[in-house]
DNA sequence: CAATTAACTGAACATCCGTTCAGATGAAAA
DNA sequence: TTTTCATCTGAACGGATGTTCAGTTAATTG
């Protein structure tokens, strides 16, 4: 049997990126085989060979498309103003874009070490990108004496860390809305970085 | 060929946690396997069933030994006076007991999936008490007005994963001291919640 | 209709997995 | 010295692993 209706090349390779990340995030990469992935995608383990050259790069092009898409939803978000408010908006950003895509998020920071060298060296190379544009808004607020941050650096990667780990605790239908969670971190994030309230 | 020479069942059970934790924490507890561990150890893969009742368990026992310890420590510490005060040694705690210990904590803040659910429980109260002993701080600077926090649970798990983040990038050797990061967090972690620095 | 081709199956490959266990070995006890 | 025992080896167990590939099927093309 082969090929059960219709031509499928544009459906069963999508299927099979949900069905890795997904089962990536769960059980993590290294736990999870191809066979598991092809029973998510109701098909041969054989069958996944052609839409991914192999394991390894299921897993890589995951997190290269989650950072990629990350950063141009960032540039494309084109922050203005003042300190407070690129910062205010940053933190906004990120929250809105990540609460949504839990599993993707989870997965680019935890299976990082479970890339090739040179796999891992484009990763770290798209999330330092993302840093240096926090680290920027950082940098002008300390300069225009908004922000009291003894360290942009080290600031950065805390309010990086703080607002990923949302992930760590957020399901949808919770205690707190969206708004009201990105609320929250809103204050936090502005208040740790000395700057007045609005 | 076996007993090589002296009597070293206390020597060898420390060291296959040791190498159990190493290679864990380098490469994920599924990538690992338990001959990797005896070769780390310098034994074969049965020697192994001497010191742990099976690979689980030695995740297990890695995890909750580290919780346990970190709980002690902290009310060892008993942290007194007033809200930011404890606020500030809380957080200096946390930071000194969790950067000699890169290992534990990444193994612990990873590898949580791959606990079985009774174990996974387990481990999940320890941290959830641990979480509750800053929750109650930031309560107290909330009820006397030293704190502005909107929700303080948010705030607890935000501050937590703010903290635990050192471990991502912390190498010793690095450009910033301990000392220097204590106080770079210490300012991130006060300004976050609202408090006027001393 | 026949020919082509994209999509998939099912079996096979060598290798690894966690775990068990009879037997070997050397230190400690009698 | 002989016995006992903790410690470890080395082989084996059934099964899972990632990957390949010749062959089969059904949709598309001519």
């Amino acid at each position: 049997m082969a090929r059960k209706q219709g031509s499928h090349a544009g459906i069963t390779g999508p299927k099979v990126q949900d069905a890795a990340l997904r089962l990536f995030a769960q059980h993590g990469y290294a736990a999870v085989s191809m066979r598991q992935i092809a029973a998510e995608v109701g098909v041969q383990a054989g069958a996944l060979y052609n839409y991914t050259a192999d394991k390894q790069s299921l897993l890589f092009d995951l997190l290269r498309g989650n950072m990629t898409e990350l950063i141009d939803a960032l540039d494309a978000a084109a922050l203005t103003g003042t300190p407070l408010a690129r910062l205010d908006a940053f933190t906004r950003f990120h929250i809105r874009f990540h609460l949504p895509r839990r599993d993707t998020v989870f997965l680019s920071y935890m299976e990082l070490r479970n890339l090739t060298d040179e796999n891992f060296a484009q990763i770290a190379e798209l999330r330092r990108a993302y840093e240096d544009r926090l680290e920027d808004i950082l940098h002008d607020g300390v300069a225009s004496g908004d922000f009291t941050v003894p360290d942009c650096r080290v600031a950065t990667l805390g309010l990086i860390a703080l607002l990923t780990g949302i992930t760590n605790w957020y399901r949808p239908g919770g205690r707190l809305t969206a708004a009201e969670i990105e609320a929250n971190y809103c204050t936090l994030v502005c208040q740790s970085v000395g700057a007045r309230l609005a």
